[in-house]
RNA sequence: GGUCCCAUCGUCUAGCCAGGUCAGGACACCAGGUUUUCAUCCUGGGAACAGGGGUUCGAAUCCCCUUGGGAUCACCA
């Protein structure tokens, strides 16, 4: 293709990495990549409320976990670079005040005095009326020397475009196509904010022309948007770039996959549960009233994580991070992400990065909207763990306990923990779920009494909880603990004690030391366990069902 | 409401641009089987061209309309 192709992802670090925004940064490096070009990254921060450098520590964190790595943008790590930057709008003013002061010269820019108040009132008006919003340009015709006056008080003012008269405008977009719209449709948007920020339209323009992208792939909530760069492109004498929108990705449900998503699962559950103040000491009365008054108070991320935690309450999944903490690895989520809306073609559905790189194009990108499937992204991870060899799950499964369960990472028999949890698991996480046991002391074990347990312990002709003491005292002759001799016990008590039916000792075992019907293979649990503590929750069992129920 | 975009199994999609294979695959689901639990694993099955008009010998494919869904209408990006 076209020689320097070069894109970019421009994230505004006011959040998370969301799937959608990790999408389109995938699609923007594997099309530079296709295509021998560059991708670079820039961090949109013109709104000085919002963004926060912690935001932007874990766009860094999040995109380099998935290992798309920008070859311009801000040096981090093994990435970044490049001598058009810097790669932070808010340290690009001048350049923008540049391009601005040449705007103004040519009149197609001009000063505006009306408040924020003001144009509500215009915009509701509008609404009521049941028409689009359009500036008035009331601004427009105030003489020179009133500007010049107002100016000089230091009256508040923003900077608007003059959308210069024409027919009507056409851009050409790689994925949707030809998209016309009648000039009058776009008003004189702002384009210097009171605050003396460029706005997001005014910025970007500068910086893809200055920056020299040559492809600009992003969410289809811009294609609207792209009407008004492009008459500030005409304006300025900057190249267009080519266009390629992408359609948005939304929950099993329907609605559009957000990161208010988080919040409004918070709030269903605090509604429908009657829950008036907040059950926990890190969310103030304060903060907690703030946040019932308005959806527009969301909670912060670490309060919200502690609500639901407190409320037993699984919140979605929509960020980056939120998938890696789940237990995800990485080459399947950008795998299952690529799939929402792009597909090699040939019935391929798992591949690697290098095998997209190889076959990534814009043409092949869907148009309509994709439902995220977890269930499929879950499917196509177990699918890769399963591939693992034992050496790269148990150091892969070791650098996520490290970081999420630290208690695990500790274990001395961590080589076991992963080989009896290997085949089994569908996540990382999966394995500590299943064998949460091994960290809980012998004496905090609790056998709740569900179905299953109840199965293998108290029901039948002969029931587990009979069988107990017999097990018990074979397992103390056991001399070796290991996979043979644990085995080889279980067979022999189960033909002593069970017709050969090895399911109805080993249930029974693993209920007691497990305190459920669910752990890896029975010699591993055991093993794991060690032969103390496999003895002392078997008594401890024993002990608790004897004396709850006279059987 | 104005403007713009979209429309193949429950879901992601292939097929469409260059009309002509029982509309293919994956996930999910259902039924069997393997398995000491859970999970795997194996076999089989049901499942879609939104509706209506054209064009054509022939339409999922090209055109129009209807319906449905979505985006956007900020001194947020």
């Amino acid at each position: 293709m076209s020689t320097n192709v070069k894109t970019r992802f421009a994230p505004s670090p006011t959040g998370h990495l969301h799937v959608g925004g990790a999408r389109t940064a995938i699609y923007c490096w594997a099309y530079a990549k296709a295509n021998g070009g560059k991708f670079l990254l820039r961090i949109e921060d013109t709104d000085q409320n919002r963004s926060s450098e912690q935001a932007t520590t874990g766009f860094f964190n999040d995109l380099s976990w998935l290992k798309i790595l920008w070859d311009e943008g801000p040096t981090i790590n093994n990435a970044g670079g490049g001598n058009e930057g810097p790669y932070y709008q808010s340290k690009r003013l001048d350049l923008y005040k540049e391009q601005l002061d040449r705007l103004l010269e040519l009149e197609l820019a001009y000063y505006a005095f009306e408040t924020p108040e003001e144009l509500q009132v215009e915009r509701k008006k509008a609404r009521a009326q049941k028409r689009a919003y359009r500036y008035n340009r009331k601004s427009l015709e105030l003489s020179k020397e009133t500007v010049t006056q107002f100016l000089a008080e230091g009256k508040p003012h923003v900077v608007r475009f003059k959308v210069p008269e024409g027919g009507p405008l056409t851009v050409t977009d790689c994925v949707v196509g030809d998209v016309t719209v009648e000039r009058t449709e776009v008003d004189d948007f702002v384009i210097f904010k009171g605050d003396g920020f460029p706005t997001y339209h005014f910025a970007v323009i500068v910086d893809d022309a200055l920056m020299h992208i040559t492809h600009v792939l992003r969410g289809q909530e811009h294609l609207n948007n792209t009407f008004k760069h492009i008459l500030l492109q005409e304006a300025l004498g900057f190249e267009r770039p080519m266009y390629a929108h992408i359609s948005l990705i939304f929950n099993p449900d329907g609605s559009k996959m957000s990161k208010r998503d988080k919040d409004k699962a918070l709030r269903k559950y605090v509604r429908e549960n009657n829950i008036e103040s907040s059950p926990i000491v890190c969310i103030t009365d304060e903060a907690w009233s703030a946040w019932q008054s308005s959806k527009d108070n969301q909670l912060e991320t670490e309060e919200a994580t502690a609500l639901a935690a407190e409320l037993g309450i699984e919140l979605p999944e929509i960020n980056v991070d939120d998938f890696k903490k789940a237990g995800y690895m990485p080459e399947v989520l950008l795998n299952y992400l690529c799939l929402l809306g792009w597909s090699p073609g040939d019935d391929i559905e798992q591949f690697d990065s290098d095998f997209l790189i190889e076959k990534f194009s814009l043409d092949r990108i869907v148009k309509s909207p994709a439902k995220f499937d977890r269930a499929k992204l879950l499917a196509f991870n177990l699918d890769a763990l399963q591939k693992l060899s034992a050496a790269e799950f148990e150091s892969r499964l070791l650098h996520w306990c490290e970081e999420y369960a630290p208690e695990f990472a500790a274990l001395e028999q961590f080589s076991l923990f992963a080989s009896a949890n290997h085949e089994r698991s569908k996540t990382f996480r999966d394995a500590i779920v299943t064998s949460s046991f091994i960290t809980v002391d012998d004496e905090a074990i609790v056998w709740p009494e569900t179905k299953p347990v109840k199965k293998a312990l108290l029901k039948g002709e002969v029931s587990g909880l009979s069988r107990m003491p017999a097990i018990i005292e074979a397992f103390k002759e056991v001399e070796s603990w290991s996979a043979e001799a644990i085995d080889s016990c279980l067979h022999t008590l189960a033909s002593t004690l069970a017709e050969g039916n090895l399911g109805k000792v080993a249930q029974p075992v693993r209920i007691a030391v497990a305190g459920g019907p669910v752990s890896p293979p029975i010699g591993d649990t055991l093993i794991l366990l060690g032969k103390k503590s496999t003895l002392r929750r078997l008594e401890r069992c024993h002990e608790y069902f004897a004396s709850t129920c006279d059987a």
